[in-house]
RNA sequence: GCCGGCGUAGCUCAAUCGGCAGAGCAACCGCCUUGUAAGCGGUAGGUUGCGGGUUCAAAUCCCGCCGCUGGCUCCA
């Protein structure tokens, strides 16, 4: 008998195999840990028959690919564990998400912390079974068919293009997916399930809520260990902890979401808002401050009245009705109202640190990354249209200079287009679209487009940071605006002696304080680099007949500009390092007998430890030297 | 706002089945006079988030509210 062969180009091989040879027959022999394969550019199961010549790349769970499948179909058994333990329940999407999978579950009843446990067991069970995942196509009548009554399911078929869907089963489990999948359960190695919460169908507040059970999934026990200790260690960043335990911040019941800043977060804060003035002076901001309370008309006028009312809080003031601003932009309008401007003056850049109020649903608090009031760094900057350009390319520089070279961070960049409920003519925010893009892609910068997800008065340009737990935060903003000019009828007499209308950009740096400070504090571990530490120097005294010698010493430094405090109590040495560690400041200063009489210092730094003896002065130069260059440790 | 979990001393956490609310750290007082990550002893600290209910008896069980928290939605 003449068996036909086919070619399967592999990297680095190519080999030679029987027509209708499955992958999973090449892989035994080739490439054993392989879970699935990349054919012809395309992601397939193993169980994939080769019927003619093909390039194919074995995929394993140590690949990025290979991991989102593990992750995929640890879904799948989960899905299939809770069928089993909970027969009612309807099936909405499981997806594989970072780390992990979660699966949307209509059920009757939320799922309480011990059906996860049963939930997992059952699993287990599955994946000892090693069921195969078996692939089947077919029409989405027939599909339709067999998702009777799963309506989300098929409200799934329904909204696909093609007129066949696939579905995957293992044991007496079918869902609609597309695959691929692990060869079978039992290639799920290490997995658990995290945690329970209520999602809406399809993100939507008006449709049903499903519950969603979050997992986690790795190729390994000790990679699954691993992801679990991060997570205990992150927990030791999280703001909300490090600002009680550095006595920074604090947030009350008598006021959800509306911070105290303590007396060492005010200093932290305060240099931070030096900084932010000093650059935005260099690059010719003018500073201006707007009231918090404004007259109710100015919002209507400024269209915050029709889209922005649900984020507003409102007062009366002698029977006249007023609203605490949500935003700094109707009042930099009437700054600029305040006299007639010539387009000579423009770039017009009006900075304002504004304290902006907004009502934000209580579930959704969450320390300083999400309060109810914040101080945005704001600016508006009045411009020809001519300028736009140039103006943004200016503000991704300035964002990623502060981001990137003075803070170390990685950030995100998002352009959100126009939602729902906007302003203004479909041309206005193309036009306003397009000079975001452009200047994006004239600095060479990655973005994602989130659609729809704008401001009300035009499309905008988001900065993204991640917190300790890689939730990601947005920060900086630039957005594009030619309605606002058009509602307060701004103008500037043009080179011709005519009058012309303005475009304008509201932009923000660091977003809020509040929350840039609580990305700051996760990132650095509350370990603030010098420049930026509330207290840089803490003096130890070794015996209490030192104390005064101590005083005189912090008096000395602090003279010479340096944050510093003495600590003076009747305790060991060892006991006041290890207050001043765990308080992170950066240097501590031993001082006994041997430095009371050479006038030297003995200092420790809080990462490299015992420095050594070194002058006043040498210390000083130190410590002014490390402030300039605004490193971390 | 919605779904789940949680709420005990300033902080971290105990308190068996519903049976006298407890410990460590911090604070304060005293002893020690201290040399590079926690010296010793003592004192004080609570309407168990708030309000109802069940019970001889509630931190514990039930209901409502408030807050926190993980998500969803929303957003800097």
């Amino acid at each position: 008998m003449n068996m036909s062969m086919v070619k399967v180009m592999l990297p680095g091989e190519q080999v030679q195999v029987p027509q209708d040879s499955t992958l999973a027959q090449v892989a035994e022999q080739l490439a054993p840990g392989a879970v699935a394969a990349r054919l012809n550019g395309e992601l397939v199961d193993l169980t994939h028959p080769l019927d003619q010549d093909a390039k194919v790349e074995f995929i394993t769970v140590a690949s990025p690919e290979g991991l989102e499948i593990l992750r995929h179909s640890t879904a799948h058994v989960m899905a299939q564990a809770v069928r089993r333990l909970f027969p009612g329940a309807r099936l909405a999407i499981g997806p594989a998400i970072e780390n992990g999978f979660y699966y949307d579950f209509d059920v009757p009843e939320p799922f309480s912390p011990d059906d996860l446990t049963r939930i997992e067991e059952e699993m287990e069970g599955i994946i000892k079974a090693d069921l195969p995942f078996k692939r089947q196509e077919l029409d989405k009548g027939k599909a339709l068919g067999l998702f009777a009554g799963e309506e989300y399911k098929e409200e799934l078929i329904e909204e696909l293009p093609d007129e066949s869907v696939t579905i995957y089963s293992q044991g007496e489990f079918v869902d609609l997916c597309r695959g691929p999948h692990l060869p079978g359960t039992g290639h799920i190695k290490a997995f658990k399930l995290v945690n329970v919460a209520g999602a809406y169908w399809r993100g939507d507040s008006s449709r049903p809520m499903l519950q969603r059970i979050y997992g986690v999934a790795f190729p390994t026990q000790e990679e699954l260990a691993e992801h679990l200790y991060m997570l205990e260690e992150a927990a030791k960043r999280d703001h909300r902890r490090l600002g009680r335990e550095l006595d920074l911040f604090s947030i009350h019941e008598e006021g959800p979401g509306f911070p105290f800043f303590h007396p060492k977060g005010m200093v932290l804060r305060n240099l931070l808002e030096d900084f932010w003035r000093e650059e935005h002076a260099k690059r010719g901001y003018k500073e201006i401050q707007t009231p918090i309370i404004l007259s109710e008309q100015l919002w209507r006028q400024s269209g915050h009245w029709d889209h922005y009312q649900e984020n507003m809080y409102f007062t009366k003031i002698d029977d006249a009705a007023y609203a605490i601003k949500p935003m700094n932009c109707p009042g930099a309008m009437l700054v600029y109202k305040e006299r007639l401007h010539s387009y000579r003056e423009f770039p017009l850049r009006l900075a304002e640190m504004g304290l902006v109020h907004r009502h934000e649903l209580s579930g959704v608090l969450h320390g300083l990354m999400r309060v109810r009031c914040f101080t945005q760094d704001d600016a508006h900057i009045f411009m020809l249209p001519s300028q736009i350009k140039d103006e943004i390319m200016g503000i991704i520089d300035l964002v990623d200079y502060i981001y990137r070279q003075v803070f170390g961070f990685e950030y995100r960049v998002e352009l959100s287009t126009r939602p729902e409920n906007s302003m203004g003519s479909d041309e206005v925010w193309e036009r306003a679209t397009t000079a975001l893009q452009e200047a994006l892609k004239s600095r060479q910068m990655e973005f994602t487009v989130n659609e729809g997800d704008g401001a009300f008065y035009g499309p905008k340009i988001d900065f993204h940071l991640r917190d300790c737990l890689g939730r990601t935060w947005q920060c900086g903003t630039i957005q594009l605006d030619f309605l606002m000019p058009e509602r307060f009828d701004l103008v500037y007499v043009g080179e011709d002696g005519e009058r012309h209308r303005p475009v304008m950009i509201h932009r923000v740096v660091l977003g809020s304080i509040e929350r840039f400070i609580g990305i700051l504090i996760e990132h650095y571990a509350g370990a603030f680099p010098l420049w930026l530490a509330p207290v840089q120097v803490r003096l130890l005294a070794v015996g209490e007949r030192h104390s005064e010698y101590v005083l005189g010493l912090e008096k000395k430094l602090s003279g010479c500009g340096i944050r510093v405090e003495s600590d003076v109590r009747s305790e060991k040495v060892g006991y006041k390092i290890r207050d001043a560690q765990m308080q992170q400041v950066p240097y501590m200063i031993v001082v006994g007998d041997k430095e009371v009489e050479s006038g030297m210092l003995s200092v420790r730094h809080r990462r490299q430890g015992d420095l050594g003896v070194m002058s006043v002065d040498e210390f000083v130069q130190r410590v002014e030297k490390e402030s300039r260059s605004k490193q971390g440790d």
